[in-house]
DNA sequence: GCATAGTTCACATACGTATGCACATATCTT
DNA sequence: AAGATATGTGCATACGTATGTGAACTATGC
């Protein structure tokens, strides 16, 4: 091809070449119309040959903003090689597409709890604001993000829409979802159903699903029974445990609402190793619809979040917010993805 | 906390404040030798008062490093709103980890093989180099690595090792892994082992685990049968259909090694469909290990490859040959991680 | 007591772009 | 036709850091 230049184009290359000045370069690559329609084409076609990009840097430097995003995932007790958490995974290619259709780099990182992650890309000038992504007990937390808040650091996070926590939250209506999903498994006539799930303002998003499930019970009329209930947090672990504990209890049971997936897939495993069927016996519901969710045996019902939905609000919330706009948190609509574990002969 | 200075402190007010010039600020803060050691922590001292950070921008413009990489995923047939292929997204972690501790950013970004992402990243100066994920067909875009190779562009790939196409190439052992997997079929006493995936170079990867399925079977004194073997991409329909056809046809089999765990998932669910037990009456083994692996009914057998290898391999590759050492390419060992789906009493 | 080397720092400047301002020319008022 | 607005471009400079060069000062040698 073309002979490889010793050294990088630049704007005053280009400038020279098309016997303007540097700044008329540059007004002319960004469409500015201080610059007449001639001169613009005859600089872009000029910088199109030289295969001339703008340098991010210089660019970044004198114009104090950086087109970039940065997206933390974070983990609460993260070993040093861990998996994220599939569902925030999913978010990602939304996230990343949204951000290269605005015009934004997209920074990623993932993070303890601690460390002062919370200050470093905001004031190295790396990201013009951040997506954070992550369940977790956010009183662990909180600090840092009132920090953020008060250092002026434009951020977003997923979580339970409508608490009181600092700052912006975006998050899926959780409540809804519950209740969706315990209406179905009512519908199904299931009569006993449990719930797998931590129902403490620890884990607000458990919570809220929890609070679906109570309404969706209470608004036909059956009480909640804390036997049917038991906390645990988002593993397939924790949802096995469960289902034994409910089982070496004595607890009857003929349908279980597991707060994650991961939760439902532990559940439906170890119900299944008691030689129960699914969902003859026992019905299952999760919620997240992770990947995993349509290839389990049987593949499970779930709430289903609507991911690049999410992704784009939450790019555009953050954006909003960047250029000064005023944002308001707010929830998701989620939807029930029937499958089979809920469903069968019983209805 | 303390008042939110107007503006961010820069190299000058830590200086004014230390009485030093801002160069040795500079110096000071980057552990120059050439600062003495009570100036150097009088002024680290002042700096973290001040909760200075380093601006990016005007750094990496000065230095021309920006201390950062650019992670590509591509697809071929993308759908705008498609989901990553979990192999590659399983990947993600550990190479974000991996540049974190080296002291690089990590830039993210989804591409289709069109395009000319191939030069953006390195010509605006947003990244020191590239690492390529994405299973493909490497002809459509040999003229870019091309391209990027006389540029004189940093970048890494993840594919078939040893290849002749153009640039720095790292994989696992692929041919190894087939071979495991097909050795292990026999060994519980598989006799009509069937081969799905596509065995043509378009896709390298998996002609190489088609080798690895030749070897065994010859070293096992098998022919080779290519009624055996059906064409698929890395996809559960692609399985699904290959394994419809093989009954459709009448074709005899007790074993299926998949090129991939998507096609194995989607063969799986065809041979239950069917009627068919597994692993009794056909054992199924897969290759990647993704996430979901271990949650399909049975769990599957599948090739594992050490993710956290290869992201440290990748990346440490691409710092190298940054640095302008010699880098060459060489694959990953692979192991078998045996599951339900291949287990059982039939050895 | 002066030259040599070593240490520690300041000065000047470069990195490449974006933007406020002034200025020149062209177009429009009355 | 002279003054008033519009339009297009150049000039100067700022963004914040990193680094080559040289100056001052200290320590060492004879």
């Amino acid at each position: 091809m073309g002979s490889a230049p010793s050294r990088k184009p630049t704007s005053f290359d280009i400038a020279y070449l098309a016997g303007v000045s540097q700044p008329t370069v540059s007004r002319a690559l960004r469409n500015s119309p201080s610059v007449s329609a001639a001169t613009r084409e005859k600089i872009q076609q000029i910088a199109k040959e030289l295969n001339y990009k703008v340098d991010k840097n210089a660019s970044s430097l004198r114009s104090q903003q950086s087109n970039t995003l940065a997206l933390l995932f974070f983990e609460d007790p993260t070993p040093d090689d861990s998996q994220i958490n599939p569902f925030f995974l999913s978010m990602l290619g939304s996230i990343t597409r949204q951000c290269a259709r605005r015009g934004y780099d997209l920074l990623i990182s993932f993070q303890q709890l601690s460390g002062d992650w919370h200050t470093d890309y905001q004031d190295s000038h790396r990201a013009d604001g951040i997506i954070l992504l992550g369940y977790g007990d956010y009183e662990d937390y909180r600090d840092r993000l009132t920090h953020l808040v008060d250092q002026g650091t434009h951020f977003v996070r997923w979580g339970l829409a409508g608490t009181d926590e600092p700052g912006l939250t975006l998050g899926s209506d959780n409540r809804a979802g519950g209740r969706k999903a315990v209406q179905h498994l009512l519908e199904k006539g299931c009569q006993n159903i449990a719930f797998i799930g931590t129902a403490s303002s620890h884990a607000p998003e458990f919570e809220a699903r929890w609070l679906g499930y109570c309404d969706a019970l209470t608004e036909a009329g059956i009480a909640i029974d804390p036997a049917l209930q038991r906390d645990g947090i988002s593993s397939e672990e924790s949802g096995g445990e469960a289902v034994q504990s409910m089982i070496a209890s004595g607890q009857k049971f003929d349908a279980i609402f597991a707060a994650s997936d991961l939760i439902a897939i532990g559940a439906m495993r170890a119900v299944q190793d008691a030689g129960l069927k699914i969902p003859d016996d026992v019905a299952v519901v999760g919620f997240d619809d992770i990947p995993a969710s349509s290839m389990t045996a049987p593949p499970l019902t779930t709430v289903t979040q609507d991911l690049k939905a999410a992704g784009e609000a939450l790019v555009t919330a953050l954006l909003q917010q960047i250029s000064g706009e005023k944002v308001e948190s707010f929830a998701l609509p989620v939807e029930l993805m029937v499958r089979d574990s809920s469903a069968g002969p019983k209805a």
